[in-house]
DNA sequence: TAACCTCCCTAACGTTTGTTAGGCAATCTT
DNA sequence: AAGATTGCCTAACAAACGTTAGGGAGGTTA
């Protein structure tokens, strides 16, 4: 997925990219125009040229870093084959959101550690990409449940919650030398879907 | 649990709670001095009485906050009756994690927003802390591993860094008004323990 | 060639930043 | 009563902040 370019808005594109993993590393806050501008090799000035302030950089971070968790689990849903069982659609799901938040993309990560810092106004304006995406995953889920995989006992919007929170957490402590995105992905799946318990105990 | 105070450092203790406070909702760098003693009644100024800098009040809320959490759940886990289940236990040591984040403590809600955006030698500083924390966990799990109640092929570790990411993760959105802890522990609890198949698919 | 547009620059503005020096009233110690 | 200590204050500093105005080089269009 491109940034949203038309034709050629290359400076944009540095930009945007450089504010992202700023924005992710030192919060909103600890990131000023200067900063920015350094690590696209421009001066503070020029920025202006591209975007009328601070927070439009910051609104169209935020935006983009939904967008483009939403295009990753779109697809991995989209190509899943026909007789895909259960688990497997949920495993290439949680695959897509990890791959877009660990390796593809700083924007989601910037989303994702700053969005709560940030001020109201331009949380606000996140907020329809932000539903939008909470409701592809609440889609799929109810799905789901209807299909009677799911246990019936537990809300899909709690779940949704639960499971997203806990792959947003990895970025915490993420070390690609470490494990792969697989294995998480892979690993999660698992526990979510089946828990921890040696033998269940409902 | 109290902020280590001795004596009467009334002084101190309000300028932590106001800083800890202020830093889970703007972030480090969006924290001015003069903000921290706008909202405990004092002046930039006499701060400097109390802390040496910026950062030693940021180490502080920092250590303080990993404390409460740790103080919290071996509480949670020492005050357990001895024929406790293991998912009693679990659920006994995730209800004092909830509590300390979500209810207690801005402090532990501090450390889990800021502590990626924080300078570096201030993590380092908060380590000892962390890993006691963890270590706490990990002493836990594995108990319950060797006595046979936790699935083999998980491995402790991964086991706790996703427990405690998803249970961290509930910061996001935990609303007081919408759900109560006690019921956000029963249904971590559950699902963490037993997943979200309707049957297992191990 | 002349006019124009694109994309970056420099230099400066007013504000906010962390921190320090010095002062002053209240309290405690002797 | 005299002196020291505690806990806050004011005023100021240099640096860093977001933002603006104006300029200039290079390519495009007329």
């Amino acid at each position: 997925m491109q940034l949203q370019t038309s034709q050629s808005d290359k400076g944009r594109d540095r930009i945007l990219s450089a504010a992202a993993i700023l924005f992710c590393e030192h919060g909103y806050a600890g990131v000023s125009m200067r900063k920015i501008a350094d690590s696209c090799e421009m001066k503070a000035g020029s920025l202006y040229y591209h975007f009328k302030s601070k927070d439009q950089i910051l609104t169209e971070v935020l935006n983009i870093g939904i967008k483009k968790v939403h295009a990753a689990v779109a697809t991995a849903l989209a190509d899943t084959p026909e007789d895909t069982p259960a688990i497997g659609k949920l495993r290439r799901a949680i695959s897509g959101h990890l791959h877009a938040l660990l390796e593809y993309s700083s924007f989601t990560s910037a989303n994702v550690r700053i969005f709560r810092q940030v001020p109201t106004d331009i949380q606000l304006s996140n907020l329809d990409v932000r539903r939008a995406y909470e409701a592809l995953w609440d889609g799929f889920l109810n799905e789901l449940t209807e299909a009677g995989y799911l246990r019936d006992d537990v809300d899909p919007r709690s779940l949704r919650l639960m499971l997203i929170g806990a792959l947003n957490a990895t970025l915490e402590w993420y070390d690609p030398k470490v494990r792969n995105i697989a294995y998480l992905a892979d690993h999660y799946t698992d526990i979510l879907a089946n828990g921890m318990l040696a033998e269940r105990n409902i």
